[in-house]
DNA sequence: ATTTATTTTTAGACAAGTCTAAAAATTTTA
DNA sequence: TAAAATTTTTAGACTTGTCTAAAAATAAAT
């Protein structure tokens, strides 16, 4: 088996890799919060292991097995977030620090129970796609709000930045996953959006309209 | 916070510490599969910290605090245990290394939830009893049914020995928590004995009738 | 195309937790 | 109660994961 600091690693290189393909050392570093020494001394040790390719200054990308486990610890955090959210009845700003622990927990035939007790939700309480026990999901195609123009809509179905700061401040607004909302004027100055949710008008800033993700 | 290792030494310290009051340096690394020196190194640290009382070769004692942290371990390793059994259908041998695990999860609040959830169950899966949050529970007076004589019984109540393969055997012959136990025979040779359980007559060794607890 | 700046790696060190081997203390036995 | 056996502690070493400081490689800028 793989160590925490092991996982947690491979976890953060998944999450890079989404918008790089190679994932640098300092990137990383920033990610886990430690040096880019420590990084570099972890990457020979994963490479060792055969779940990364590695190559000095060349930056890093999954292997097969590498990805996979990302993706099982992915699955691992999601379905507990959405136990915490569900069943516990944690407010979604609340959850991921648990998770971040609860991840880590090993066995498999336990988290499948827990999936199939929650009935295998589909999605995290942020709107993240839950991994099936293959590793499996559609990506669902998302986009921000800010990438709108005027009278168009979509419903409210994910978050780009997951902290607590911002997502307090969407429960706030009852910008929650599901609402339906559409663009009814964008402001020329600073490109910050009026919506129609509901029966209500809601004014954004450009700044959470590019974190702000909707199904058209 | 304690890491994982003291987690598990005050652990198993308050264990032992129900049999002997004061727990040697060699029983300690018998219960953990440690050895003796790594023993003396960790109570060095665990008496800086306050949360034992050591003094070299008399053995130790849990500190109030100790004890108190012990207890919010054992509370959440069979809250989590309970809900393995009862909501993800785990049989009560397949619980123990998950709970293990899980036992570690920092959150005093994610069990407090988990606990009100469950609508606050007394007993885990084996019977043993469930701390409050603050570290309370009414010890069950429970006698072996060793101790009993011919026409005596109880209701099975918790076991002595937790071991998977001894949970399988009670499970197969139906001597579970719960069941209503008389002792109708004991065998002068080897003092094993004849119960009545329900409809139907079990015997069982005094191997056996010394790790199945009752209440009278 | 060199110099400058940035990124990455190497080298050496440290803390936590573990180990083996040997010394010290305690307990048992004769 | 002195020798033998057992238990516990000390001493020194190893592994994992981290760090700082400095060297090497790469990228940017004049």
């Amino acid at each position: 088996m793989n160590t925490l600091a092991e996982e947690n690693y491979l976890k953060a290189i998944y999450h890079l890799s989404l918008s790089d393909a190679n994932v640098s050392t300092n990137q990383i570093a920033a990610a886990l919060n430690t040096k880019a020494a420590s990084v570099t001394d972890m990457l020979k040790k994963l490479a060792d292991k055969e779940l990364i390719n590695y190559e000095k200054y060349q930056g890093v990308t999954l292997t097969a097995a590498g990805e996979k486990i990302a993706l099982q610890i992915i699955r691992k955090h999601r379905l507990w977030e959405y136990f915490l959210v569900e069943k516990l009845n944690f407010k979604w700003d609340e959850v991921h620090e648990m998770a971040e622990e609860m991840e880590h927990i090993s066995s498999v035939e336990l988290i499948d129970r827990l999936d199939k007790f929650m009935d295998y939700p589909k999605h995290d309480p942020h709107g993240d796609p839950i991994p099936d026990r293959d590793g499996n999901f559609k990506k669902h195609e998302l986009k921000p709000i800010a990438s709108l123009a005027v009278n168009e809509g979509g419903i409210i179905s994910g978050v780009r930045d997951h902290s607590a700061t911002f997502l307090q401040y969407l429960e706030k607004q009852q910008l929650t996953i599901g609402k339906k909302i559409t663009v009814t004027e964008i402001i020329d100055y600073d490109h910050s959006m009026i919506l129609q949710v509901e029966q209500t008008t809601i004014h954004i800033s450009r700044e959470v309209a590019k974190n702000l993700l909707v199904a058209i």
